[in-house]
DNA sequence: GCCAAATTTAGAATTGTTCTAAATCTTGAC
DNA sequence: GTCAAGATTTAGAACAATTCTAAATTTGGC
């Protein structure tokens, strides 16, 4: 079992922002914080409310700057469960989301991607899969 | 080789419509006309555009209200393939979407979706599949 | 320490979507 | 056919999510 510092990852963070020219400052830092603290795919919106409680200056526009940086260079996901604000994902496993129509969560399930057959010579980057349905508790009670 | 009159399925409409509690108006089949003509999957502003050169009349509130009558009732789909503006689409056979980070285009392609492993519990009601990368064609560009 | 480049900030602007209230159209009951 | 009830459309306002702008600040290399 590993301990985690506050600030995880300083290191890794840093390499990964650099590998695509983009520096690691305390504001990124904290989103990425914000985004590891709690896995409940957040919206832009939350990420700045929450961001704002530990780092009161914060801005808007800093916080969608800072997500597109960790976007970028592959230390979060951008995920669209459907019409409304874009959600954020510090897990970089690929994988899939589960969006509750009934209670409204969103559950991250494993999938396998690589078994996806696309027509010859379409070459996928990066897989986005949402799926709606209901929850097993959501299930249980209708 | 079915020949295919300006109005298509006008009875299906009506059937699908009829079965939500929804009318069929002519706003709803010029939409859905507009759908079946060019399927590129439009966004919502470009419907709106493409049903005014037949019907001037159109408001952009009606194409949004056409819109969600019609994927209610399962005539269109809504996708999402990044972020930014909603787009739709007629095709009801589940399908995926392919989005050229190059050209933009976005391909349907078909899935297996029916081989999707859930956990436990988890009631799948509908896939929402966007692939991201390149298409053959500027695959080979590159 | 100084400079150039990157980043942050507040707020305005833009874009996409939904809401509102009034007018119009349908449908079914008579 | 006529009428009332309800659904739909309309224009435009309102709202929400995101991007842009220009000035101030920070950072890293020399």
């Amino acid at each position: 079992m590993k301990a985690r510092s506050p600030h995880v990852d300083e290191q890794h963070l840093t390499e990964q922002l650099g590998a695509t020219g983009l520096r690691l400052t305390p504001q990124r830092q904290q989103v990425y914080d914000v985004l590891r603290h709690k896995r409940d795919h957040p919206t832009a919106e939350e990420v700045f409310m929450r961001a704002k409680k530990a780092m009161p200056e914060i801005s808007h526009a800093t916080v969608y700057n800072c997500l597109d940086a960790l976007v970028k260079s592959g230390l979060a996901r951008q995920v669209t469960v459907d019409r409304g604000a874009t959600r954020y994902c510090p897990n970089m496993h690929e994988h899939g989301h589960f969006h509750c129509d009934s209670c409204q969560t969103v559950f991250d399930v494993d999938l396998p991607t690589q078994a996806m057959p696309l027509p010859k010579g379409f070459e996928a980057a990066h897989f986005d899969i949402a799926i709606h349905g209901n929850c097993p508790d959501c299930a249980k009670k209708k």
